[in-house]
DNA sequence: TTTAGCAATCATAATAACGGAGTGCTAAAG
DNA sequence: CTTTAGCACTCCGTTATTATGATTGCTAAA
């Protein structure tokens, strides 16, 4: 590929990424002050290598998912990066408040900017450790088992209490179970607390509380489970690729099924970007998915994503996710 | 309004929600066995007094919404009510798992039987009694207030603790607040609050606690919150009354923003069914809403809503939410 | 009061015509 | 070898026209 035929495929992305409209060699001329045929000629070079393609026999160009790979990994990477429009994150991050506000607060303005739907996937606590278990009696025959995690994290589960347990064994339980997990990373309680069952004589003591062991993994399980916050959906149906009725109905489908976290890279380290077909799942295959991860003080990953059209205006895009991720991962650092 | 003209509203109505096209005289005029000219006549009676309309001058009839309302509140109410389908509810509510799955369950169906959106607003927790208040300490510089309510709601604030603060003294405070509120609704915490720090020698010790009051008043303010359920508007989205784009757009909009919450109607007692521009919101002023409250056992109310379409299928869906409603109440009388 | 008959109305679909934007190809110019 | 002008061709989108069909309102007779 020719210098310019690089330039003439980041002007046909450029253009299109603002009008979404084909681009014809016309237009290119005047930009490029050659003629159109020669436009004309180097477009042809580069449907044929796939960069970019036709809609129909006489129509302009738009870019293929090759040629937005290619102006993302080859052609943006080495300009500067735009930070205009920045502070206004820089202000939400700043305000000091509560960290799920913030990112609540950064990923409406994500979503805003940019006209596409916004998830951030917050880390689950699975990593974290027990501070302390503990019952609260709610009445005679109702308690309330709360765990709490070092990082201030607090689960709970209500439990009904049987006629022939009283309070005290009851709470003796508690504390039995308080000495053997706490400091106990999450993710471990399960093995630890059938291993002890097994081997203590902790066993006897339980053998008839199947119940609260019952209630207590339900309780442990919900830690694992990410919170997620989503949003922009509808600023992203006012976009020209969403007038078709069924593509529209089709995307709300996968959100509302919570089929949309399925395409949620979360696995990659740092930047990840599909386009379209790269995507698993076929009712996204018109879309792009840009994920970026972060890592928390624990050792735990977080996502933020940004699900728009291919159309997308990547060069912005881009940096801007990474700079959130960034500074999300920084308000974790903080604490 | 003649008993034949009742009858043939009727059957616009019925027809019309089964197959959301206009109703013409000759479809009408086989079923009663009678010319279409007569039903001509009659029909345009019925127009005249306004409970059914044109879609165009050689059109054939839709009901209006004064038609719907006339249909909803003197025709169908004197029918035998249909219980077909209940049974699969009736699992549901039988399986004696978590409440709010329950809920979540009779809803997804609810929206899945009906092609609507449905809506479950859960009662806040606004008139229970503080059961207990307390402090988990995290680590040095931080903390955890929790507070439980006598149905086991709890909720957490994490706070930051200043040097001058020894971990004592917050004890103390903490006991302090759980002698003043313990058994206090949750509505009045804020007034006695601030009426015992006017009064009385606590107002010395907290002094210098402005923080913590302040952590707490914003903790006990989420028990305010109702929490809410909202499912099925993609199975709505292909009912043939979105096939407009802009509609469509619309409505997932009110959706996004929470609009949608405004126009649930949370005071009424018993049902309620507000059609199309009985909504005060101009976006759903082609939906109808219906609502129906549930009282719980500390007298708060819960709301069930269904929106949809005004072509809804009333006869068959508004007992259908009474009973879905009455039953959730059961759940709360177990408790 | 009911009905048959009929002209009028309007949505919808199908068809045709047309302009415009853009392409591919060819041959000449640089 | 590259660039350019010229030109026929393609196809979309728009508008205009027409045909079809369902339905109505009205009138006059049963």
């Amino acid at each position: 590929m020719t210098k310019r035929q690089t330039i003439i495929l980041k002007l046909i992305v450029d253009e299109y990424v603002k009008s979404a409209e084909p681009i014809g060699s016309k237009m290119l001329a005047e930009i490029l002050d050659v003629s159109s045929a020669t436009i004309r000629n180097e477009m042809s070079v580069l449907e044929d290598l796939g960069y970019i393609e036709k809609t129909h026999t006489s129509s302009g160009r738009i870019p293929s998912e090759k040629g937005y790979r290619y102006y993302i990994e080859n052609i943006i990477k080495n300009l500067d990066e735009e930070t205009e429009g920045y502070f206004e994150f820089d202000q939400i991050f700043n305000q000091g408040v509560d960290r799920d506000e913030i990112i609540h607060e950064a990923i409406n303005l994500l979503s805003e900017a940019t006209n596409c739907t916004a998830i951030a996937l917050g880390p689950n606590a699975y990593h974290s450790k027990v501070k302390k278990i503990q019952l609260v009696p709610l009445s005679t025959h109702q308690a309330l088992i709360l765990v709490i995690t070092n990082f201030g994290h607090v689960e709970s589960k209500q439990i009904n209490i049987s006629r022939d347990m009283d309070q005290a064994e009851l709470s003796k339980v508690i504390d039995l179970l308080n000495e053997m997990l706490i400091d106990t990373p999450i993710s471990k309680v399960s093995e630890k607390l059938h291993y002890e069952i097994q081997h203590s004589h902790i066993r006897e003591l339980l053998k008839y509380r199947e119940t609260i062991v019952d209630s207590f993994i339900e309780a442990f399980s919900r830690f694992a489970q990410s919170r997620y916050y989503l949003t922009g959906s509808s600023n992203m149906l006012y976009q020209p690729e969403f007038n078709d009725i069924e593509k529209l109905r089709e995307f709300i489908s996968t959100i509302e099924n919570n089929e949309i976290f399925k395409i949620v890279e979360q696995d990659a380290e740092g930047i990840s970007v599909k386009i379209g077909s790269e995507n698993k799942i076929t009712s996204m295959s018109d879309c792009t998915v840009i994920s970026s991860t972060y890592n928390t003080h624990d050792g735990e990953k977080g996502t933020i994503s940004l699900v728009g059209p291919k159309r997308m205006d990547y060069r912005r895009v881009i940096p801007l996710i990474k700079y959130i991720a960034n500074h999300i991962a920084k308000l974790y650092e903080e604490e």
